[in-house]
Parts: structure tokens; sequence; C-alpha cells
DNA sequence: ATCCTCCCCTAC
DNA sequence: TAAGGTAGGGGAGGAT
């Protein structure tokens, strides 16, 4: 069976469920907490460290963007020895020093404009200055370890601040770009020889400089071309982006965390927004040479590909997102072509985040392009108001949401459509009526006989196999559903998604908008691009290792360690097809393989630890189509006292003292939880409590440590789970079964042209 | 019952 | 620049 992950339907809006709460905590509150232990440890390690070597930071206040080299861990070490301090969160006022080697082209623009406002005060260094400060053992001016960008342009721009009050940017440069349509990067739509049932392992020869085989930076390079690594590592930068908000705006980073959004509770209505930007990759081109306005357009790659945003001009043919070039092109043979901009993205993303939250309180990050807002006890603030009286009439979400998408394309040239409703569920529906450049709300009133309309894969969450399960139960639209039986629903779909079934084909939802959330496990992989001679498994184990070098360098970035490594294999099936892609991977079984191991971020051990994984797997590197690394049970070293995370100290004293923080444990976070342990069998002296908050596989892990240290009774040992020996089944299981993507059959009688056709949207 | 592990599914 | 990533929720089924 032709394995496909991708669907041709129309691309809905996502629905992110946060199961996971703290029970009353917050983020802000954590991070604050965090910060506050923070400094306690800072001054703890000061004096362990036992004298500095010098005060020539004195007064330096670091604060450490992404990821370094070298690590954070070594810069703050460096910094303590010259009597300067480290900071995790960035904090306007308390920031002296921003320290970063990857410094985003948009943030510099950016940097740049604030710095001659005099908004920023905090240098941008690299960590060189750092390094060749502590090794001279003086502070050395800063101008000269300016990141790249902001080297040429502003040189020691704090110097500079006082004389520059309104000055403009040195004459056009980087800012006259954005007024400057772009070389044409538009490509005419007519693929050289698109449509024929060309062998695609022609077109593969041709490419394969860019395969694993032949290409040594093949991990790099592939990511950096990559629209999923682009937009499937959104969250991991989220935090660097949140950051770069608040240097924006001059608050914390915890400042625009710190509120949850309304629960359903207090009987009151809530409001909320759903905000995306319309076509965003296309539209960003768009805003950049407007001579691309209002024609059938997508962004691919230049020879075509996967498309991975259409202009609504485009979709009028039923051109779609995840559709290959050539089957697009059929349906629309004047389609054009603009190639990716990431860079470009990245900043309209920064962009909208600034705006999100400068006008709602509330912000919870969805994607690249989107994120819904509770504005239940919000409206804009009096001068805009003032300035605004054809707004006076609106009710505040709408003024809201209306103000937020016209300033976002004024600063961004990007449309945008917004959708208003009492829940995240109707927000988002009503997001897509909005379409294009619209904004509609969607009342509690009209909100059971809408949805009673709509086709059940608009729900979010409802996919291409739901769907086609349904369908075969014959349901089509939300009134089918809502004559089902909740038992039905969970016989057909499992319990909870059930009930949630249930519940959205009326309407019904009642999450919070959640600022952040923690990171439960991260990871890397790459099934594109992938092929080895038979003999070249080295060459298959140095892929490994740079798998596992991003992987490390993800954790480093998280600041975490993680207890559990898996890989994921894709082997080539017998008698396979060629890949429908170009180099793709084709039909594949996959394999997972995982093992505990001890805490690591080291890219050495995570590759060691795959490479033992994949042996064991005895996948002749010819075969080989596909790679992936993640790693799970992570533990946040915020907190962990430097010498190495020893939980069980943490938990022996009160509940103010030191620990690691996991994802289901935020540090300092206490949480009665339903026992799980009985309290007489917990050690003395531990609070029960922060025990119990604790994840089970960590749990286990302090128990064990526990009772090794009562046996040896002696010093406390390193941290870290001892051999519990190979604990993974699959690792005793002689064979276990490979996973068969998609397995299931596809469903049938799913009418192409039913999925292909465009509702017409009205906006508002 | 509840937990643990290995998937499947979904969204962008 | 022909680049099918990333992470979470949660179900199935065996272990405890
Ligand atoms: N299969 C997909 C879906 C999305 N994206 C990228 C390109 C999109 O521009 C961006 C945002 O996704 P959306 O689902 O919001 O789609 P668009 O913004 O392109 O269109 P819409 O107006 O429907 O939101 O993510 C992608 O590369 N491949
Ligand atoms: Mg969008
Ligand atoms: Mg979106």
């Amino acid at each position: 069976m032709w394995m496909r992950k991708r669907k041709k339907d129309d691309e809905e809006e996502q629905e992110k469920e946060e199961k996971w709460d703290w029970d009353g905590g917050d983020f802000g509150v954590y991070m604050k907490e965090k910060e506050r232990k923070l400094r306690e440890q800072h001054e703890a390690d000061l004096e362990a460290e036992g004298g500095e070597s010098g005060f020539f930071f004195k007064g330096v206040v670091v604060w450490v963007d992404g990821f370094t080299n070298p690590g954070r861990d070594e810069l703050r070490r460096m910094v303590y020895k010259g009597g300067g301090k480290l900071e995790t969160y960035f904090h306007p006022r308390i920031v002296t020093h921003v320290v970063a080697t990857h410094f985003p082209k948009f943030k510099i623009v950016h940097l740049q404009k604030a710095m001659m406002s005099n908004q920023v005060h905090q240098y941008v260094v690299t960590p060189d200055w750092i390094v060749k400060s502590l090794s001279q053992k003086r502070r050395l001016p800063e101008s000269e370890f300016l990141v790249p960008g902001l080297r040429d342009e502003t040189q020691s721009v704090l110097n500079l601040a006082q004389r520059s009050g309104s000055t403009e940017l040195s004459a056009g440069r980087s800012m006259g770009k954005t007024s400057n349509p772009e070389p044409a990067s538009v490509v005419a739509g007519v693929g050289t020889d698109v449509g024929e049932d060309t062998d695609p392992d022609k077109f593969a020869e041709k490419l394969l400089h860019k395969s694993t085989r032949e290409n040594p930076n093949f991990v790099r390079d592939y990511f950096s071309a990559s629209r999923l690594h682009f937009i499937g590592s959104f969250r991991a930068r989220y935090e660097s982006l949140i950051a770069a908000v608040a240097m924006h705006r001059g608050c914390s980073a915890s400042d625009l965390l710190r509120t949850k959004g309304t629960t359903k509770e207090n009987g009151v209505m809530r409001s909320i927004i759903h905000i995306d930007m319309d076509c965003f990759f296309v539209s960003v081109a768009v805003a950049k040479d407007p001579s691309l306005a209002g024609i059938p357009l997508v962004v691919c790659h230049q020879h075509g590909g996967e498309i991975s945003s259409a202009s609504y001009e485009a979709r009028e043919k039923g051109v779609r997102a995840g559709m290959f070039f050539r089957e697009a092109v059929k349906l629309c043979p004047e389609l054009k072509i603009v190639t990716y901009r990431f860079e470009d993205y990245e900043r309209v993303t920064f962009q909208i985040y600034c705006i999100f939250y400068e006008l709602s309180p509330v912000v919870e990050a969805v994607s690249v392009d989107e994120a819904f807002l509770d504005v239940t006890d919000a409206d804009l603030p009096q001068d805009i108001l003032a300035a605004m009286p054809e707004l006076s009439n609106m009710p505040p979400a709408e003024r809201i949401a209306l103000t937020i998408r016209r300033r976002i394309a004024e600063e961004t040239g990007c449309p945008s459509s917004a959708g208003i409703g009492a829940n995240k569920l109707l927000a988002r529906l009503a997001t897509k009526r909005a379409k294009p450049n619209g904004q509609f709300y969607l009342s509690d009133e009209e909100a059971v006989q809408y949805v009673a309309d709509l086709p059940v894969r608009d729900l979010p969450g409802v996919g291409w196999s739901t769907g086609g399960k349904l369908q075969e139960l014959g349901v089509e639209r939300c009134d089918d559903l809502q004559r089902r039986s909740l038992s039905q629903l969970q016989a057909l779909v499992g319990e909870k998604n059930g009930e949630s079934l249930y519940r959205a084909c009326r309407g019904q939802d009642d999450k919070q908008v959640q600022p952040m959330k923690v990171r439960k496990s991260l990871g890397a992989e790459a099934s594109w691009g992938v092929r080895f001679y038979e003999d070249e498994g080295l060459k298959m184990h140095d892929f490994v290792r740079d798998l596992a070098a991003v992987v490390s360098e993800k954790l480093q970035e998280a600041r975490a360690v993680g207890q559990r490594i898996t890989i994921k294999v894709y082997w080539k099936m017998k008698n396979a097809s060629l890949p429908h892609k170009t180099l793709g991977h084709g039909p594949c079984d996959i394999y997972n393989r995982s093992v505990k191991t001890e805490r690591t971020s080291d890219a050495k051990t995570i590759a060691e630890k795959s490479i033992e994984l994949l042996n064991a797997v005895k996948i002749p590197p010819q075969e080989l189509r596909g790679l992936g690394i993640q790693v799970h049970d992570l533990v946040f070293l915020d907190i962990v006292d430097s010498s190495g995370s020893n939980i069980a100290r943490f938990l022996k004293q009160s509940s103010t003292s030191v620990g690691g923080s996991t994802a289901s444990n935020p540090a300092s976070a206490k949480i009665p939880s339903p026992k799980l342990v009985d309290s007489s069998s917990l050690p003395s002296g531990w609070d029960e409590s922060v025990f119990r908050s604790l994840p089970k596989h960590v749990q286990q892990e302090v128990l064990e440590e526990h009772r090794q240290n009562q046996r040896q009774d002696q010093r406390a040992r390193s941290a870290g789970r001892t051999s519990t020996k190979s604990e993974t089944r699959s690792e005793n299981a002689p064979e276990s079964k490979p996973q068969k993507k998609n397995s299931r059959r596809k469903p049938t009688g799913i009418n192409a042209a039913v999925r292909a056709s465009v509702r017409a949207k009205g906006c508002a």
C-alpha cells in the first residue's frame, strides 16, 4: 500500500489541546520563581568557585540567546569568574549584555532601530567577547564583538545613543530593502517537463549531490531548506521569540507569560480571538513584491515539488498546500512559483507577535502565523479608542481584532483573518469562515446551527483517518454527528476523543488559552535525501552523528538533559515502487527503538546510543530511507545544582530547596495529586506532595537512588539512573513488529471533487 | 484500576 | 532552493 502522510484535503486550522496543567501555577510565576532561585544559586556557585579571578565583569549581566559555542554553562562560569552574572530570562532592567552567535537578520535590523531611538540598552555581542575578556582578564570593548550585522552598521551603538535621538538610519542599506522589490525570484509556471510520468530517479540522479550519499553537510543543508523543519521548529524558537518581543516592549519575558486565560467556570461569557495570516508564505512574498498580487501563486522550491502555501487565486482552481506542483499546474496552467524566504517569515512572525502582545493580555502561540488571544477582560487602550471614533460602537473583542489586523497590514503588508467566539473552537471555526482578509464573530446563539452545517472534516482533530471512519458510518456533516450517542463515538475513536468529538460537533469546548507549555520531548529527523551504498555503513554512522549533534544542540538550547533516546528508522519496503517525491523516502516500514540512558545532552553519547539502536535494527545501509532521534524524559537544568542534580537531595529539603524541574514538575509548583505511593513508604523528611508531583519515571529513579544511597550509605553519588538493565521491551523482544505507516485502508468513497471544491467565503 | 510502552493521528 | 519536520494527545494492549 502506498505510504502517504500528506493528505490532499484542504488544510485546516489546528487545535492544540493542553491537557496538562499545574493546578494553579502559571508560567509567569514559574519563570519568576526560577529567576529567583537562579540568582540564589549563582551566589552560591560564586562562593563555591572559591574566588573569582577578577572584577572586570563587575556590573555585567549576561543573557544568552539561543545556542552558542561555547555553551551557556561554560559562558556562565566565565562570566562569574570575572565578577559578573548570567540571567536565564531576559529582563531589560537587569540584563546589560545579550550574547548570541546566530542572530537572525530581522532582529538585527530591528535592534538597530530600537537602539537608535534609545529603547534598547543592551549590548549584543558574540561569546568571544566573554572568552577573550576572560583570557586577558579585562573587559574588552564591546564594539569589537558586536554580532556581525550590527558590527558594520551601528558601531558601539550604546555610545552613539545619546546623540542620535531621531537620526534616520544610514541611508538605504538594510532598511531600504523593505521598499525595494526583490529581484525576481518568480519562476514561470511552466515546469520543465512536468506532467509526464518521468522516472523520478532520473531526476534523483541529478539531485544526488544533495543527498547523504554525496553531501557531507547534508543534515544542515537539508534543514535549512526544509519548510517543514522551519514550521516544525517554531515552538523550539518560541522562547527566543518571546525574549525578542520583551526586548522590543521593554518588559521581561515572564511579564508576557504571566496571565493565564480565563476559564468557563464563573459563568461569564468568554471572548476568544483566533487570528491567522492569510496564505502566510505567499503573502510575505507579495508584500515584498506587490506586482505578484492578485495572481495564482504558490510557494515551493524552484523546480516544483510540494506546495507550501497557495494564494487564494490559486485556491479557486483547486490548488492546495501539500499538493505537488506538477499536479497543481494541471489544475491551473498559469500558476506561478515564488521560492522560500525563511528569514522574512521569521521577521513577520516577530512583528505579529509584538502586536498580539501589545493588544492582548493573554497570547497562546499556535504556529508561525497563528495565535489564540483571550480578550475576555480586555479592550483597546483609551488613546487608540480616542483616535478611532468609528470603533466606538463595536464590541471590544471585535475592535481589538480589527485593530490588530490593521496593524499587521500596516507593519507587514500582509492580510490576516480573525475569528471571535466564546471558546477556542468557535473562534477557530469563525476564522475559517472569515478568510481571506476578514473577521467573523460566531455568537453562542448561532453556534450550534452553524457547526451543524459544517462537514465533519472542518472540526479540528478530525483528519484524514477519523474523517474516513466517520464517512463509513454515513456521517458527513456535524449534524449527523450530533445525532450519534456519546458511547457510539467513543467506540469509534476512543474514550477521550469520542467525548471531544461529541462536544465539538455542538460547538462546545472549555479549554483555556495557555500562555506557554513545557516541552516533554525533542528530536530531529530526516527522511528525504537519505541514500547510502551497501558498503557505506560508516558513512551512515556519520549521518547518525550529525543528527545527534542537532539533537544535542536543541537540548542545550532548552537547558535540558534527557533520559530516554528513541530512534525511528525508515526502512524501504521490499519491492517498493519509486518514491513519488524525488529523493523521498517512498513506501517504508518504520521501526522505533528506544533505551533509557543516564541524563545527557551530549552529542557523543546520543550518537553512540543511537548507533547501537540502529545496529540492533540491522538495516542494510542501502535500504535506509530516513532516520530520527528523539529524546524523552527531559529534566530541565535551570534549577539543578551544578554538581549534577540529585533530586533526592532536593526532596529531602523543604519545597523551597533546589532541584531539577521536569515537564510535569515545574520546579517549586506544589501539586496535590492522587495518591500514587503511600506516604508511609516515603523516606522520612521527604516532601510527599513534591514527590507525588514528579512524573513516574522520576519517582522511580528517586526511590532507586535513595535505596542505593542507603545501601552504600556513603557520600552522595553522581545522579542518573543506575543499571536497571536494558529496560526497553524493544531491546529484549527478539522481533518487534514494524509500524506500518497508514496501514489503515484508505477510506473509500471520499469524493475528490467535494474535497477539492472551494467553499465561497464571506468576508466581514 | 492504573501504569507503561509502542504506536497512530493530527496540526502547522 | 526539486529538501516527506516536529511535538503532543491519546488509544491498544500487556504488565503490575
Ligand atoms: N501543508 C503545509 C501547511 C502549511 N505550511 C506553511 C505554509 C503556510 O503559509 C504556513 C501557515 O499555514 P496555514 O495553515 O495557516 O496556511 P496559510 O497561511 O498558507 O493559508 P490560510 O490562509 O488558509 O491560513 O505554514 C506548509 O508549509 N505546508
Ligand atoms: Mg495562515
Ligand atoms: Mg496557520
